[in-house]
DNA sequence: GACCCAATTTTTGCATACAAAATTCATTTG
DNA sequence: CAAATGAATTTTGTATGCAAAAATTGGGTC
């Protein structure tokens, strides 16, 4: 009876709601395009509408879901045109984390980095994607914190959330995932050297080739949808 | 009992009272900082508790609102610190709006753009504040319209929305409007050049220069809260 | 057999009711 | 007299109830 207390007993519940809901769509446990059942939603997750409700709202202005006057919420599913808007968006975001990156990042930081770096290239050169992926999208998260500018991270925050919802975990080809890497090795460079251009050139042709990616994938089809079991994936 | 049927009876309740509060939070008619306190606004906006609810935390969800756990939402206040963030993100959105800008604006659009710079500039000799802020800014919407970008559209508008409540009306330092309009030309330039590392660089130095008028503004006090008459400005 | 229309059911949207937390204010105590 | 304490009030958070709109289903007709 001493911790039970305070233990964090107050995390409003709309903002729980909103939190599993997110994940339950970027996890693409509810499938793009689905409809967001009230009654159902509300028996998995154990609420009632009303701050069920609350969440959707904000998953609404965060553009996880859309609005359908009278109709509910169905889950937000891009387009290749959309998927290419918000590639361009991010690209952007991601340069520019660079080039502030590069004027602020300290040290330690700028260790920290080069370390992850070497793990990444351990897990490519085992071909063990998903710690690929896991530990890219940790350096690019340390970039952009590195970049010291928290309205940033909140935009890239918010902008990638969209672009989640496309895991595509799916082996990806050889020469591109090379490419990835040298473009990788290239960041690093870039930052140890503190050449704010040369790091925005190459976040800009890293994401334009990521862009490319994740449009082929989902041109052959397969890409898409987090398919197969919902639970313990690789 | 003709066009009373059809004449959009539909606009979902909480959408029009987002849209309200908006307004009131970027014309800070709800002062940066004040306490949004649900009753009142009930009353002011003649809906019940849960639509507004609902809006609030849509507003959250932008970052125009701060929801306090078990104390309900304040209008968010910019520090100045979170005005340089904003700003320095702004910097890049427009940047990046320039440069798409001039790859894909139409004959029609830029000359469209040129005319609404040449009414600012009157607007300018007159000294007409007003007149010069209302089309400077449908200048920026153009040019970010121009870029055919909707996600980079709608995070533009969302970052954007934050600096609304910051209406610096007040005059500005005849120097500093100089430059601005200088820059402006200096934008019509690079778009009628087609030349996107320019526009590029004239979009961060303009956006720069105005993040330091209105550092300085924040500085002088004065500036900030749109004071007197909610009204009818000038 | 296919299509269309009407009634039922479901679902969304809004309002209200109730519970818990925070604020306020008066009272008391050092 | 100031500070602190505790009850009363206000305010937020959540659940439920009711009305309107949409989806569904069944029946009928061509």
């Amino acid at each position: 009876m001493s911790a039970d207390i305070i233990s964090i007993p107050r995390a409003a519940l709309h903002e729980q709601v909103a939190l599993r809901l997110r994940q339950m769509l970027v996890e693409s446990r509810i499938a793009p395009g689905a409809k967001l059942n009230e009654r159902e939603l509300c028996g998995v997750l154990n609420v009632s509408r009303t701050p069920l409700r609350e969440a959707i709202k904000m998953l609404a202005a965060e553009g996880l879901v859309e609005l359908l006057p009278n109709r509910g919420a169905i889950a937000m599913s891009l387009s290749e045109t959309d998927v290419l808007h918000t590639f361009e968006v991010m690209a952007g975001l991601e340069a520019q984390s660079g080039e502030l990156a590069v004027q602020r990042i300290t040290d330690a930081e700028l260790a920290e980095i080069k370390a992850m770096h070497f793990e990444m290239m351990a897990a490519y050169t085992r071909r063990d994607l998903s710690n690929y992926y896991r530990i890219n999208a940790l350096i690019h998260k340390a970039i952009n914190a590195a970049a010291r500018n928290p309205v940033l991270t909140l935009t890239y925050t918010q902008v990638n959330a969209r672009l989640q919802a496309l895991r595509f975990r799916s082996n990806q080809d050889e020469e591109k995932w090379k490419n990835a890497a040298r473009e990788h090795e290239q960041m690093v460079a870039a930052l140890s050297a503190r050449d704010a251009p040369a790091m925005r050139a190459v976040m800009l042709a890293h994401l334009y080739n990521k862009r490319d990616v994740v449009i082929a994938q989902l041109r052959h089809g397969a890409g898409a949808g987090q398919a197969s079991t919902p639970g313990a994936a690789s």
